[in-house]
This record gives C-alpha cells, structure tokens and sequence, in this order.
DNA sequence: GACTTATATAAGTTCACTCTTACATAATGG
DNA sequence: CCATTATGTAAGAGTGAACTTATATAAGTC
C-alpha cells in the first residue's frame, strides 16, 4: 500500500485535484501550484513522476506537451482499505449526511425507477432514529 | 487536511487496523508492532500520540492502562476527500458516500421486500460493473 | 512506602523526501 | 537547422519525521 505515502503531499493532492476536472498540461499544473505552494516547475514534474510511477495518474503526448490524467485504480484502492472502517460511521446515516444521502438516494432512485416501481414514499425511513 | 499525512505512515495505518477490531491497550498494540515492525514501545506512544492528536483515535484510562480506541471524525474526512474521485470509478453514484448509499440501499430493499414488488430480481444490478 | 507494571516524554541521531539550480531532451515553427 | 517552448532528469542541500535509549509519571500490589 504505497498509496497513502503518494497522497501524504499536500502538493500531489492538489495535483489530482486539478487533474479531477480534466486532464491537464505540465504548464497548467505548474502554474497553479507555483501561485499555491511557491514551487517551480521541476518540482512539479518530479511530483507527477511519482503520481505516475505509483499508479495515480497517465501521462499522454500532445505535441510538444504532456497531458496529465487520473488513473482511478490507485485512489480506489485507498477507497478499498477504508472499507473496513466505514461501519464506524455507516451504520447508522448520523445527522451530517443523513440529507445528502437521502438525496442521493431519491436522485438514484429516480434514475433507474424501474428497481424500485411504485413507492417513492418512505424509502429509507428506518434510519432517522437519532438524527 | 492533516489526516493523510497522519495515514501516510504504514506504522500508523497498522495501529488503526487494529483498533478497528476493538479498542486495545497500548501493551497489545505495542506487541504486534513489534513483532511486524521491530519497533520499540516508545516508538507506539509516539504514533498514538499522533493518532490522538489528529482525531484518528481516542484513549481512555483503564487502571494502569490506557484503552485505544478508532475515531472515526478523521477517517470520514478522508472518505469526504476521496468523493471528487469516485466518478472515476463509479458511473453512476458519483457524489458523497456511494458504498453508503449502496449499502443503506441493499439493506433497505432486503427489509422491506414490498416495497420493490414484483421485480425482486434485478433490483440494484446496476452498479455491479467492474467489481 | 518500596516494587512492579504500563505508558508517556525527552533528547538526540539518522535518513528519506522535497525542494532548488543547472542542464538534457524533444517537438515545433520560422 | 536554429531558436523556442515544454518537459524531464541530475545533483546536492536542507528539513523534518521516525526511530532509538534513557528517564519520568502513575497506578496497582505486597
């Protein structure tokens, strides 16, 4: 699990961030990160070798530039090792996320009304105890 | 967002994976790293502090002893942090806390069968593409 | 109170990581 | 080709984090 020593820099967090919207040119990182975190460009190009390197992003040619993406395995796999804490916060919906998720919900449902048929009523009415 | 610095540490990851079991005593956490890190008790106090003091774990005093236990504030961050990636991987629940809402979702189905009527087939097939 | 067990803190060392500057490589356009 | 733009690599410096050993604190035991 070499991920979580990559995502322990601030600075390549802010990478992917970036890299999350669309994939982006060295220059275009370089800048945003040089303005946030005062760091030069060879900075940045040794901080995208290792997001490469371990699995969190692509790099494609484009001319005489490199265009940087996320490559989703390596993030998924942090998702994975948190798997076996989410019961702390999962089992019951707590009052922070109980809305969000409860649109979420609606909106999945919504999405594919065909899995739930009939009643958009009380869909995940048995988790409001303590909320 | 201090917590992926904190998780950076394999050491620390450990100690959390084995809180994640039950709350432990410092000896029986200290044992275990040392046997799979070769790392002195002073060394465990030193992580737990950081665990303390990052909001990952709590300690409570047991006699002598003094019991650790997951805090799990700190992890959900980490969870909220890695939500702007999820659509990478997740076409179709893409916002906050998709294993959540899934979960919630399944056990919400299962306990109230009537509610999906007829089609208890195919009722949440649709997320199970690259698992 | 003295002894033991359990844990925390102090002080110091070591080493890996993240920078910087300088330079190399590669594609493009005149 | 030569200059320019875009990016990568090299080498070295500085810093901080994670250890170590030694010691402090604190609670139970006799």
């Amino acid at each position: 699990m070499k991920a979580f020593e990559v995502l322990g820099d601030p600075v390549r967090r802010r990478i992917l961030e970036l890299l999350a919207d669309s994939e982006q040119p060295v220059g275009a990182v370089a800048e945003v990160l040089r303005a946030e975190f005062g760091i030069s460009q060879p900075g940045v190009s040794q901080h995208l070798r290792v997001l490469r390197e371990s699995g969190f992003a692509t790099a494609r040619a484009d001319g005489t530039r490199r265009l940087y993406a996320i490559e989703p395995s390596a993030l998924q796999e942090v998702d994975v090792w948190l798997d076996q804490f989410r019961r702390f916060w999962n089992q019951r919906l707590d009052a922070l996320t109980t809305e969000l998720v409860r649109g979420q919900l609606e909106r999945h449902l919504k999405q594919t009304p065909s899995s739930v048929a009939a009643n958009g009523s009380n869909t995940n009415r048995e988790e409001q105890n303590d909320s």
